[in-house]
DNA sequence: ATGCGTTTGGTACTAAAGTATGAGCAAGTT
DNA sequence: AACTTGCTCATACTTTAGTACCAAACGCAT
C-alpha cells in the first residue's frame, strides 16, 4: 500500500470497468500473422511426415487439436484486457482555519432573545457599561437596565461577566 | 467517472492483481470431458468423410485448427479469471480543526502582570465576582479589589468587562 | 376590540464593583 | 541595614450594576 494520511481510509467504492478486447496495435497483428505462417509450414511438414504412417492421422489430429487449443488459450490471455477496479479512498486533510466564527443559531433560538436584548448583549461583550449602551442606542439607563435584567434571566446568569462568558461559550456572540 | 467530492482526486496508484486460473468445480470438469468426447466422435466422422476426398486434408486440418483455436479461447475465457487492476484514488476531504488556543506570550510579558494578577484575570474572565475569587484563592475581598484595580491599571481599562474583552482580544487568556 | 409581546421608561432599593490611601510583612537586592 | 518588590489587608468612599415593581406606547393577530 502507498503511504497515506494520518487518518484511516474508509468507504472503498468498487467500480467494475469491463473494458474488452481488441489487439493492442498493428505490430501484434503482424506478429500473429508470422506465427500463423510458421505454423502452416510446420503443419505441412508434419502432414507429409506423418502421412508416411497412414494410421497415425489420429495422433496428428490430436496434436493439432491440443496445440491450437493451447494457442487459443494463449491468444485469449493476450487479447483480453484486465478489468479495472477503481477504489476511491477518502483521505482527510486537517486544516486549521483562521477563526471562521459561526453563530450557533440553534442555541440563539433556544434562548429566545429579542432583537434589543441581542443588540445589548453584543455591546455588553465589548465591555460597554450600561450608561455607554444607553448613549449608543439613544435609550435611557432605565431601559438598558431592564433589558439587561431580562437578558440575565434568559441566559440564566447573575452578572454581566457571566453573561459574556456564557454567550461566548455558546458561540452566540463573537 | 462516478460522482466525486468537492475536491479532485489525486495520485492514482496501480496495483496489478493477477489472480489466476483453476476450474471452478468438478461439474465443469465433467462438462469439458463430455464436450471433448463429442468432439472426438465428430472428428472421427469428419475424418472418414473427408478422407474420401484425399486432397481436402488441408481444409480439414484448417477447420480443426480454427475450431480448436476458438475452443481454446472459449476455454480460456471460462477458466481464466480476469486480471484485475486495482486503481486506488485518494479523495481529499477538508476537515476543519477547532483551533488550538495559543497564549500570546509577547503581549503577556509586555503587560508585566504578576502571578496573582494573572490568576485573578483568569477567574475574572470566567465570570467570577470579586467575592467568588476571594473565596477561591483564600484571600480577603480587599486584596482582590486591590489586585483587580492594579490589573485594570496595567491593562489600561476601567471595568472588568473591558478587562475581559481586552484580555481575549490580546489572546492572553482563553 | 382585546390580548399578547416588545420596547420603552420610571422609582426605589440593594449589591457589587471600583477608587484612593495607607499599612504590614516576607524575600531578595544593594 | 536600608531598600525594593510582591503580596496581603483594611477603611472609606463613589460609581456602577443589578433587582423589583410598575406602567405607557406600539404593532400584530385572533
Amino acid at each position: 500500500m502507498p503511504s497515506r494520511g494520518p487518518l484511516a481510509a474508509s468507504k472503498p467504492t468498487t467500480l467494475p470497468k469491463p473494458t474488452m478486447t481488441l489487439l493492442k496495435d498493428f505490430r501484434h497483428i503482424i506478429l500473429y500473422g508470422l506465427i500463423l505462417a510458421i505454423l502452416v509450414f510446420a503443419l505441412k511438414w508434419l502432414q507429409w511426415k506423418f502421412l508416411i504412417f497412414d494410421n497415425s492421422i489420429d495422433i496428428y489430429i490430436g496434436l493439432v487439436s491440443v496445440f491450437f487449443t493451447v494457442l487459443g488459450i494463449w491468444i485469449a490471455t493476450q487479447i483480453v484486457k484486465p478489468k479495472v477496479e477503481t477504489v476511491i479512498v477518502e483521505k482527510e486533510i486537517i486544516v486549521t482555519q483562521p477563526e471562521k466564527f459561526i453563530i450557533n443559531e440553534t442555541e440563539l433560538k433556544k434562548l429566545n432573545l429579542n432583537s434589543r436584548e441581542y443588540e445589548i448583549l453584543q455591546l455588553l461583550t465589548k465591555g460597554h457599561s450600561n450608561a455607554d449602551i444607553a448613549q449608543t442606542l439613544f435609550l435611557s439607563l432605565s431601559t438598558i437596565k431592564t433589558h439587561v435584567s431580562n437578558l440575565y434571566f434568559k441566559l440564566d446568569v447573575k452578572s454581566r461577566t457571566q453573561a459574556i462568558e456564557k454567550a461566548k461559550r455558546l458561540k452566540i456572540i463573537e
